[in-house]
DNA sequence: GAAATACGTTGCCGGACACAACAAACTGCT
DNA sequence: AGCAGTTTGTTGTGTCCGGCAACGTATTTC
């Protein structure tokens, strides 16, 4: 059994390196002078690193425009957001996104096209390459690229990003990320992610969530799912399905949900319970749903008796995962958001009947920052994570 | 905001020495040699640390018995298990322990007491503190405490170790930890934790969880909550209220629950549900609980009901939280252990019927490996925390 | 234009670990 | 008993990293 000592020297410098590369990244430009600060280290230790990066070129050093206060201006160190890039991709239920994302976190390009039913891992991987191959010509002569990131709405496994199961999708044990690297014969690492998770770590990396180190994000599509960062890092769980809060069971002997279970709680507030309860049997997709949420607005008693009956689920569940987690902040994402918003009071009376009161005390409900983009923005720092980690060895 | 910059050259003294004290108190006596290959340091590095060490009185060496091989015999580093040691202390339902723990986690000396009902901190504290100054003769002389540690059955402030609500003792906002504090007089650090959050940490060192990083640790007396390892890191949540299954709700509008909801968890698998479902009411602790499941051994058709009911109940919230967590393991102890062994089938069922199968994947099922003393023994450990964390400072 | 302010740069220092050479201790063989 | 071989402790040297202080520089204020 191995125990894991302290890090050495050089090590040191790859955290200060990741550490300063981390904050110009998510909080964007920065001067020298409130570098020292915020990490706390020498100026010169802080020259020496951004000269690091700067040679490296992923950061590069300019004079401010005006400060307003005496003294001699601090050089400004802004993330290399044009040469330095990730590839981000979504797979959806009905659809395929894919971007280019520049270190900094802005979306410089990006391709949407749909997703056929029953597309499948080694059917979508062309496609996705195509819309990369589109990209292309707009990549700036010396840009690199330092990963690609895939987001998925399905159980990831870890070590290799097979797909296990993704009944939105119809996906049972797609080798995704396999299929990309080969189809892309790039040669840069791929990370595949649940959406949830990855749309977690974003809002918590540069969303709502920045500064909180507890968090659940409830993710809801066809399914359920939820990114949670406990003590500050990702939940991820031994082989990396940690979250799958949707099939958690909250009706013994319920509907049979597709997971092959019963009474799951995806089947009381997913996309299928909620338009099965308003009377829509069949429609389905992301429209339908708002359209219901549209009707229960405008009075419609079917529509707000199913929204009710969703949003009092909602705080059902988010009460018990409340009591288990003890989070600081459960934000709405996707389809949870529209809920979340149209049944507030529900899911407060919920959560403060069946929530410890000690439990309830600091947690704060919230919707996303970043909105439809949060899932191609934190598949991409899937990817940036690892230049972060040691900037000049990735780089 | 400030992001957490890289390590000093002092904290990498700081956390070597602490890597190395680590390793000798969990694996206990070890040569350098050994030491050497397991922390991945330098010969003359493990020899500066162990020089430090040595120093503050921390770790002893000494030449080993017999190698058997050639060559000249490695210097064995034990810890200071006499000299330096831990109070631990332990509140249940209706037992008052106490320990003293030394250094590699033997339990050097103990006392116990009832009790009574109703007994709050202000009370509980003098009694603790005979305790102590009962086994204060058979210190050694020179000998140093560390820390003190308490396990309690119930929600634990992390920050200053409020109990802030333990329905099987009746305490509510017990200042426990600023009791003993008052009444002890010492001068080091008191830490209280959850009984469960504590019985995982020691499992999870020592016991075994050794070697898993990710576990869920159900620990049941009157209710039932969990130590939850996620990451190799201790779930504590946002406030230290973490793992708090025993109050997730699974029967909707189901029994009511003494922390004020209805249907939780702990009102199917408790030792009140139990009790009655086998038909003895007025019954109560765990020599009644023991009684049911000898019963139910010995052929009795209520007592049998009873506990498979119980025990599919169990198998249902241990499929829902390994399906949120993905653990690698799953431990049940104290009254959780015997309802486990008296329903194992049951358990398993339930598990396969409900759970991923991705989750399910690599789960083990286990009972704890340190018995009676996970209690006090984590207890310790919570104390010892900040002695490993940084031990020239803290010794 | 001088003083004040804030910052970048440079050289030096101490601490921490790796490495190599040497000394010490033990086994096994003769 | 003595010697070769093996493994380990010890010591001195080298490298790297960050802190520190002195100095030079850029900007604002008066």
């Amino acid at each position: 059994m191995a125990m894991r000592a302290g890090p050495s020297q050089d090590e040191i410098r790859r955290q200060n390196l990741g550490a300063l590369l981390r904050y110009v990244h998510v909080h964007g430009a920065t001067t020298r002078a409130e570098l020292t600060t915020v990490l706390g280290l020498n100026r010169s230790t802080i020259g020496a690193l951004t000269a690091d990066l700067t040679g490296a070129g992923l950061v590069s050093e300019g004079t401010p425009r005006e400060t307003g206060r005496a003294g001699r201006p601090s050089l400004v160190v802004r993330p290399e957001s044009e040469r330095v890039y990730a590839y981000a991709y979504s797979v959806e239920v009905d659809r395929l996104r894919a971007a280019r994302v520049g270190l900094g976190g802005a979306v410089l390009d990006r391709r949407e096209l749909d997703r056929p039913r029953n597309l499948l891992a080694g059917e979508a991987a062309p496609l996705l390459a195509g819309a990369l191959k589109e990209m292309l010509p707009a990549v700036p002569a010396g840009a690199v690229c330092v990963g690609v990131g895939v987001a998925v709405c399905g159980m990831v496994r870890r070590d290799d990003g097979l797909v296990r199961l993704s009944p939105p999708t119809g996906w049972v044990d797609e080798p995704i990320g396999a299929a990309l690297a080969a189809e892309l014969g790039i040669d840069v690492p791929i990370t595949v992610g649940n959406v949830a998770d990855v749309a977690a770590f974003a809002e918590h990396a540069r969303g709502v969530a920045a500064g909180c180190d507890n968090i659940i994000y409830l993710y809801g599509d066809v399914g359920v799912g939820a990114g949670i960062i406990a003590g500050g890092r990702r939940l991820t769980g031994h082989g990396g399905y940690g979250g799958e809060v949707g099939h958690m069971v909250v009706v013994r002997e319920g509907t049979r949900c597709e997971c092959g279970s019963r009474g799951c709680w995806e089947t009381e507030i997913g996309e299928h319970a909620l338009l099965r309860a308003a009377g829509r049997h069949d429609a389905r997709g992301r429209d339908a749903l708002l359209a219901v949420f549209d009707a229960a607005g405008r009075g419609d008693a079917r529509a707000q008796t199913a929204v009710r009956q969703a949003g009092d689920w909602l705080g059902f569940g988010v009460a018990n995962l409340v009591n288990i987690f003890n989070p600081e902040m459960v934000i709405f994402g996707g389809t949870m958001r529209d809920l979340y918003l149209a049944s507030a009071a529900q899911v407060r009376s919920r959560l403060n009947s069946i929530g410890l009161s000690a439990c309830l005390e600091h947690v704060r409900l919230r919707t996303p920052k970043l909105g439809a983009d949060a899932a191609l923005v934190g598949a991409a720092e899937l990817a940036f994570e690892r230049l972060l980690a040691d900037p000049l060895d990735a780089g």
